[in-house]
DNA sequence: ACCAGGGCTTTACCATGCAAAGCGTCCTGA
DNA sequence: TCAGGACGCTTTGCATGGTAAAGCCCTGGT
C-alpha cells in the first residue's frame, strides 16, 4: 500500500502500536499480567482477584483467554477439598508481556513526539466546510 | 439477585492501568489521535486514512466515535461538489489524549517495576496441585 | 448515456468483556 | 444431622464494539 507521506517514526512507516498484541492489550489482563510478573511464583485466584479488583467471573474468563494465549499456567487442585487455583505467568508470557511493555514504550515515544512537532499541516484548510 | 458477598468492587485504583481511558484505548483509534496530534491544523478523511491504514468505513465508524465522546471536531463540506472530511482534536481531545499518554507512561513503569522487583520464591506453593 | 471510480456511510456479522446466576464443597449452629 | 450460608470458581446471557462488505451519491471521462 501507498505509505503516505508524514510522521513514520517506525520504520516502514507503520506505527509502533500496530505491534500491540490484542490478547494484553486490554486493561483488565493488563492488570493481571503486571500482577503475574511481580510474582514468579503465581499467585492464587483470589490474590490476582483481589489485586486487579475484578470479579470472580472475570477473572476466570481472562485467566482462561490467557491460559489459551500460552501466555500463563494454570494449575487447579484442591486444598483441603476445595478449589484452588495457582496462577503463574509461562516463559513465553513473560517474554510477550515484556515485549507489549516495549512497544507500549513506543507507543508513548511517538505520541510524545508527535504532540511536540506541532506541524502546520496541509493546506486549504476549512474552506467551505461546516463542522458536524 | 442482591447476592452480597461476592466480589467486593471496593478499593480499586491501586494501578496505573485503571485510569486508561476505554475510548481511546483502542488500536485504531490510538492511532488516529496520534496522526491528529500532529496535525493541529487537522487532516482529511483520506490522509487520515493513509496514515492509519483503515479502512473508509472503519475510519468513519471511530471518528464517530472520538467525535461522539468529544475528542475530535469533524467538518463536512464540499471540495468542487464532492464530500470532503477533515478531522481536528478539540482542546479537550489534545488534554485526554495527553493525560492517556501519561497513564501510559505510569502503565510502563509499573510494569517494569514489577519486573524488576521479582520476588522471591515461596516455595512449594504447587503441592498437590496438577496443571491445567 | 453510460460506466468507472472517488469519498464517505450504513449494514451485518462476529468477537469480546462483563455481571449475574450456577454449582459443588465446607463450616457453623440449632 | 441437617439447614443455611460462605467459599471458590465456572457458565450463561447480554450488550458493546470492531470490522469487512455493501451501499449511496457524486463527478469526470468516453
Amino acid at each position: 500500500m501507498a505509505r503516505s507521506n508524514k510522521t513514520p517514526i517506525t520504520d516502514g512507516g507503520r506505527f509502533a502500536y500496530d505491534g500491540l498484541e490484542r490478547i494484553i492489550h486490554e486493561k483488565a489482563r493488563l492488570g493481571i499480567l503486571t500482577s503475574l510478573v511481580a510474582h514468579p511464583n503465581g499467585l492464587l485466584f483470589n490474590e490476582l482477584k483481589d489485586l486487579c479488583s475484578l470479579t470472580d467471573g472475570n477473572l476466570s474468563r481472562h485467566l482462561q483467554v490467557l491460559h489459551e494465549a500460552g501466555l500463563v499456567e494454570v494449575w487447579k487442585g484442591l486444598h483441603k477439598n476445595r478449589p484452588q487455583t495457582l496462577c503463574r505467568l509461562t516463559d513465553e508470557g513473560n517474554r510477550r508481556f515484556l515485549e507489549y511493555i516495549n512497544v507500549l514504550e513506543n507507543v508513548v515515544a511517538d505520541a510524545l513526539a508527535a504532540a511536540r512537532s506541532d506541524k502546520a499541516s496541509s493546506p486549504s484548510l476549512t474552506d467551505g466546510l461546516t463542522p458536524a
